[in-house]
RNA sequence: GGGUCUAUAGCCAAGUGGUAAGGCAUGGGACUGCAACUCCCUGAGCGUUGGUUCAAAUCCGACUAGGCCCUCCA
């Protein structure tokens, strides 16, 4: 499999640490709201993934955390914990606000076919693990302590800027106006630890530690919870772009400031959702949410389709038209595999041609438009029995997620009967052209969810 | 100011040096009592401009436009 690496910012051949095993750690989404529909997009690219990395054979063990504490709009000791936000918001405790925003972001995710990882880990629940970090990172001199907070020295660790490519000279400090400069510390650049004294005093999450109650730094999180359950080398780990500076760059330095070696390999991020006026965001523009697809009458699934005829790699922008002509694409792609054949008739021809096309679209940097064109391609490929065409699809399916094949609806012998009777007064009716009637049955076997379909063979009908 | 990515038909989009996949929409046709479903047919020379090459959408340079990042974000 070849796909891109952001630490060398090259497409490269994946080989993981332990032959057929990949371990794999996913930033989890920080709890404090809905997620929309932009933040699932790097959900369904990292599903795509690990379900892609398991058709190729490979055993993955893949984690991701729940940030629900100490995500601190910034380092510089400024702005506003989102957490707390949202607590004050809805009058319900930190505890709860983020119970329930982590069921509600599970439920979008099943919507969409997202998988939810083997393990999930929340940050609260790993203090010791980030407190016995710190210790050692202290210890070693990777991080000192300043007016109450540990902070970690960048200047100690190895290549800082790697991943994200930034020249410190000319970062801009205090880009956006409301970071401000802490004087406590050593370089403008270092990131904090362990908080004791913040802006917020009234933290609800607060434990006690080596110096002073207090609650941990953003980012040691994922290098704690990572290491715990992934161990000391860890194959790949994957975010939004965003992520990228400061996020993964600062559990780089960590990281192999405590593990004193290489950490990961493979470092893959997701690129963004757009609206029209750019980057989305929770604060402006549509608040765009599965539900609110789902009220608009969309079946969640056909934005998992949108998402997947593009490349995580490329911005996409979202419009309600796009949409739309996504869903009328899946829509029909589906009713044609609803009309295959299911009488079992398999035959080994080009079996292995189109699996191996679709293992080369994967292996291509997960170029999931190909994978989505070689399912139109077996559906056209007339050598193909309508048994192998399911055969495939249904393998495909296996990555792409798009719930392709559906079972029949199961009918009762009552109803079909009923149907069946319906259908002959309706061909009755036909044949002495009697439009008025036989429409009317028409209409009314479809309120019952009834659907009709006329063809040269005669009538048949589908549930809906 | 620095960095980075992108630019392919009305829209989404593949393409990784050998002469433009696929999907949606459009238009035409078949089927139908009408309709739905389905099927067939239907379109671009790849932002502009130099260069490398026998050959470039694909490589290099410049320009233009746009997105994103530079300590909140997926």
């Amino acid at each position: 499999m070849n796909i891109y690496n952001t630490l060398t910012k090259k497409i490269e051949t994946f080989t993981p640490n332990e032959e057929g095993i990949v371990r794999l750690y996913t930033c989890g989404p920080t709890v404090y709201h809905y997620a929309h529909i932009g933040n699932l997009r790097t959900y369904i690219f990292e599903d795509i993934l690990e379900k892609g990395l398991e058709y190729l054979g490979y055993e993955v063990l893949r984690v991701m955390n729940i940030t629900d504490v100490g995500h601190l709009t910034s380092d510089a000791d400024s702005g506003e914990d989102k957490m707390k936000i949202a607590s004050a918001r809805e009058h319900k405790s930190v505890y709860d606000i983020a119970k329930f925003y982590t069921n509600a972001f599970f439920q979008d995710c099943s919507k969409l076919n997202i998988r939810k990882p083997a393990i999930v880990e929340k940050a609260s629940d790993h203090i010791d693990t980030y407190i016995k970090m710190i210790s050692k990172m202290l210890e070693e001199g990777y991080a000192y302590l300043s007016n109450g907070n540990v902070y970690f020295d960048i200047t100690k660790a190895n290549n800082y800027y790697e991943l994200s490519g930034k020249n410190p000279e000319d970062l801009m400090i205090g880009v956006r106006d409301t970071v401000e400069e802490d004087k406590y510390k050593r370089n403008p650049g270092d990131f904090v630890l362990w908080f004791t004294t913040s802006k917020f005093e009234n933290q609800d999450m607060k434990w006690d530690s080596p110096w002073g109650i207090g609650y941990p730094g953003w980012h040691i999180e994922c290098s704690g919870i990572s290491g715990k359950y992934l161990g000391e080398y860890l194959d790949i780990h994957c975010g939004g772009v965003d992520n990228i500076f400061p996020h993964h760059t600062n559990e780089i330095a960590q990281s192999e400031a405590y593990f004193g070696h290489k950490w990961c390999n493979y470092w893959i991020h997701g690129e963004h959702l757009n609206d029209q006026s750019g980057k989305m965001s929770k604060s402006k523009g549509e608040f765009l949410t599965v539900s609110l697809l789902e009220e608009r009458g969309y079946n969640p699934l056909s934005y998992r389709y949108f998402c997947l005829n593009s490349h995580y790699r490329n911005q996409l922008t979202f419009t309600w038209e796009a949409l739309k002509s996504a869903e009328t694409a899946y829509i029909k792609l589906k009713s044609k595999i609803k009309q295959l054949n299911r009488t079992p008739n398999l035959s080994d021809k080009k079996l292995d041609f189109y699996q191996n096309k679709f293992k080369e679209a994967l292996g291509n940097d997960l170029n999931t438009s190909s994978m989505l064109t070689l399912v139109y391609d077996v559906l056209k490929d007339e050598e193909l029995s309508d048994f192998t065409k399911l055969y495939l699809i249904d393998d495909f399916d296996k990555v792409l997620s798009l719930s392709l094949i559906e079972e029949p609806k199961e009918v009762s012998e009552e109803l079909e009967e009923l149907i069946l009777a319906k259908i002959k007064q309706r061909n009755e009716a036909k044949k002495n052209k009697d439009f008025a009637l036989a429409d009317k049955i028409r209409d009314e076997l479809f309120e019952k969810g009834v659907k009709l379909i006329d063809s040269k063979k005669g009538t048949t009908y589908e549930l809906i």
